[in-house]
DNA sequence: GCATTAAAGTGGGATATAATGGTTTGCAGT
DNA sequence: ACTGCAAACCATTATATCCCACTTTAATGC
């Protein structure tokens, strides 16, 4: 299961290991994609098939999904897992995630998110203090 | 059951000894994750589980479900229990909980919280006080 | 009540593997 | 054919996990 935070390096050649405990969920071929709120998101081919299956479904009339399709499934990537478990971060992912040396990657359950270290460290100080609030609107919608 | 509160050290090696009374119910792995109020939670993987279940069934259109299970998904870390019923703390949950040597594990018949010593002693004198005036507000929800 | 035994909690050392850095090989484009 | 880039391969270092040993506390029996 896809969960836990690790800081890894993003190597001179953008090379980005993947975690140890994800490399059997992930399997060998992985699909890296625009996230939100500036990250990356990381999937299985299993599970981007189904992201990419909703998303196209709703055809090309609404221009809220064309846009975000335009997003989503038009800088999706996908790319070979190494003999070490790494994978390369194309440059036009790079510079939309503002990703540097420094990388987070936070596991979602069915997707990874790829964060540049500063950013999730600020979000991290952010949602920290605001979680008991957070905890109590999903309370109220029923969800936890 | 999970009940009853013990103080048990961290060491060094970010060590922390599960009592063992609870290491039936909890089983030979478990998932610690960020709770709230500045404590963590354990969970057996079953009861870990029906929570993760929850968190992720909204998928990521809604901002506060995605905050909320960065924070709670992206910071859990299933973990083995080792032969002398211990189980590692990562760093990102010993810094969020504030933990040092002294810990406090206090059984919640679910879940298992994992307190800095001095901060349950503080919580523990507060609602000392406040607890029959906790009662009454449950009770005018119908909980109790 | 004291002694003996068992179990729980704590500490340290060794080994495997994960993460990273570097080198070579192959392919494509000029 | 040569050059440049990218991708696969190999090697090293650091870290985490496993295993064993000790100490302290609790329990049982005499």
């Amino acid at each position: 299961m896809l969960i836990g935070t690790y800081t890894h390096d993003l190597d001179p050649k953008k090379r980005l290991t993947l975690p140890s405990k994800w490399r059997n969920d992930l399997g060998k071929k992985v699909v890296v994609t625009n996230g939100l709120d500036n990250s990356l998101f990381i999937f299985s081919v299993n599970e981007w098939g189904k992201v990419a299956e909703k998303l196209s479904t709703s055809g090309f009339g609404n221009k809220d999904t064309r846009d975000f399709n335009r997003f989503m499934l038009g800088n999706a990537f996908e790319t070979d897992v190494d003999k070490s478990g790494r994978i390369v971060i194309p440059d036009t992912l790079k510079t939309f995630a503002k990703l540097s040396n420094k990388i987070v990657l936070a596991g979602m359950h069915s997707r990874v998110e790829v964060w540049n270290e500063d950013a999730w460290k600020q979000f991290t100080t952010k949602i920290s203090g605001e979680a008991d609030v957070l905890a109590s609107k999903l309370n109220e919608l029923g969800i936890i």
